[in-house]
DNA sequence: CATTTACAACCAGATTTTTCACTGTATGAA
DNA sequence: TTCATACAGTGAAAAATCTGGTTGTAAATG
């Protein structure tokens, strides 16, 4: 899951942060309305924490300007306003929850999820693409009754790939998302070509059609022939 | 005691919570539809107190939702509908006792601890997990017959781990089930390893098999394999 | 007060994963 | 065809993470 935190505060910044990626999220901040605004404009998340109070801007208009871009991200809206006037204007404008500081990391969690859960609703847990079936809260994998054994990387990249099948995925896209804001871009990342081998191969070995094709100098597409 | 209110009505709701406040109680309410099946997804209560008639939809249906998400939560229907059909109509969707308004809070108080004296009653305080059953109220935890003696956190971690058998928990989820706020999420808790392998240990000396299965880079499972 | 116990911290070694360098092959453009 | 570049495959170094042992400390117990 990819998440966006606006926040300014850099204390409340860093536990939610650190509670987010060892739950194993790709997680990026913005400390101010300028860099917000950008992220926002270029990335999608999956879920947008939303501090409203904000150095340079109004946290409201942040959520207008998602709003306005389209935007199908969940917003969160983070805020120690606690008047009903707030939390109405908030929930009016479009944001899918609001939460009054201070609180637990697992209420927040928890209020994730549900946006989450509510804004893809497979009903199930159960990703399924052909005879792949991925269960995400076991966090397992199998290839018809094949329980395949994936490492963090592997996983991630799995997932990614079944969540965009059929469309072309760039390098720098996949990078994006399993490495969020640490990624170098300059970089030449060339070890997501061992990945997508590793990946490749563990299939392949459980008897899996191999779905990801190479899209030369373009990227990858996990394609359904 | 946590306790939920489903009620539009803000006068009855304010009287109501101030009671079970005053308690010692844990209430939270939720006033229309939306905002009911949210926390009901989300959280966990001992016993629900629903109004039927809500803004949003109708109280049969929320009724319905916590049952199909399994949910032991208690539920006492109270409704100014007296008729006979209503009644048994929510005693049939698995609803625990049915009060008509108006009433006195102390009725409610009554049926409200009879509902949940008899869930923990009836409702088994022995959690099995293969071999492995804990008396929740005994606080002991026996391998088939054999009673293993477990320190307070080893117990904890246990129950959670039963508790969310089958699915992935990150060190992070389980840091904060254990320790609440008391935790600091940037630290590198890294003595839940040694309460995983002191428990482990005497799971496995008891003759329990090893399902505490590690997920590198993401935290354990608690496996029935 | 002495002793035991539970918990947290530390450390060394093992294990697993991730990254990186290098070689060979495939592809598309000139 | 030739050439530059992108990709696949191998293996090994580097980094991250887990395990098990041990130790210090504070609290609980007797």
């Amino acid at each position: 899951m990819k998440i966006l935190l606006i926040e300014d505060e850099s204390s409340l910044r860093e536990s939610i942060i650190t509670y987010f990626t060892d739950e194993g999220n790709i997680c990026e901040t913005a400390a101010d309305y300028k860099s917000a605004i950008e992220k926002v404009n270029i990335y999608n998340y999956d879920c947008i924490l939303l501090d409203l109070t904000l150095p340079g801007g109004d946290g409201m208009e942040i959520l207008r300007a998602i709003k306005k871009i389209n935007k199908k991200d969940g917003v969160l809206i983070i805020s120690a306003r606690h008047s009903l006037d707030d939390k109405l204007d908030g929930l009016n404008l479009g944001a899918d929850d609001y939460l009054v500081k201070p609180f637990h990391l697992s209420e927040l969690k928890a209020r994730v999820t549900a946006i989450v859960r509510r804004k893809s609703y497979n009903g199930s847990n159960i990703i399924t693409f052909n005879e792949i079936h991925i269960d995400t809260q076991a966090m397992s994998v199998k290839i018809g009754d094949n329980v395949l054994i994936l490492t963090r990387k592997e996983y991630d990249l799995l997932v990614y790939f079944i969540a965009n099948h059929n469309k072309v995925t760039t390098k720098s896209a996949i990078a994006e998302h399993l490495w969020g804001d640490e990624i170098d871009l300059s970089d030449h990342f060339d070890f997501i070509y061992t990945h997508i081998k590793n990946l490749r191969k563990k299939l392949v070995e459980a008897g899996c059609k191999d779905y990801i094709k190479s899209m030369y100098g373009v990227g990858y597409k996990f394609e359904n022939v």
